[in-house]
DNA sequence: CAATAATATTCAAATATTGTAATATTACAA
DNA sequence: TTGTAATATTACAATATTTGAATATTATTG
């Protein structure tokens, strides 16, 4: 009904984009999510493909979770992500972050 | 020379826009970025439109300027910023925050 | 050379993030 | 059920970020 956004839904959508942009701000974040950007992949493979501690990469998973960057998928007993934001998607295609 | 960029150079260059997104990721930072896509502006007005001590202010345009996403110019008393990468701008110019 | 206006830097306290081992959960097969 | 593989959560030490007051720097004017 409103034409247009008010200024707290302007500070809210800014700050959602912020978060977004965080989460993306971190080297084994954003590799995760380009990684993630043409295929998904469940996280066994992720842990396996950068070497690190599972827990660890569940971590960053979770932060790029939460930022709405990532969704999970369940198949079984594994979890697959995908790129969910497609703003965010063409963002990162544009980086061109390998 | 090389036709393809080698692994370090990839790794470097993924820090490199990683250190941009996480810049651009906090509130402050990116409304700033966002202001200065269109017109470049002087500290003393970007401290007057945000409301917030000059120390904060300068110290987000320091990240900013740090990470390669703004840059500075003296024209007299003042010091100007504009958003000097490209590639970021656009960025910004999509996310279409605000 | 002051004095002043604009901006940057320093410092310290509060808060947030990161990494990883340990532990918990979940889904499935036997 | 019990066992097991895959993933998530917890706990916490180490480190980094954020803030704003105080101070320093820089350019200009008188």
């Amino acid at each position: 009904m409103t034409a247009r956004r008010t200024a707290g839904q302007q500070a809210q959508q800014l700050a959602r984009r912020a978060e977004q942009l965080k989460a993306l701000g971190h080297p084994v974040r954003l590799r995760i999510a380009c990684g993630l950007l043409r295929h998904r992949c469940q996280v066994g493979r992720i842990v396996a493909q950068l070497g690190l501690p599972q827990s660890t990469i569940s971590q960053h998973l979770g932060t790029l979770r939460e930022a709405g960057i990532i969704v999970p998928e369940r198949r079984g007993v594994c979890v697959c992500y995908r790129v969910t934001d497609r703003e965010i998607a063409r963002l990162l295609a544009r980086l061109a972050v390998e």
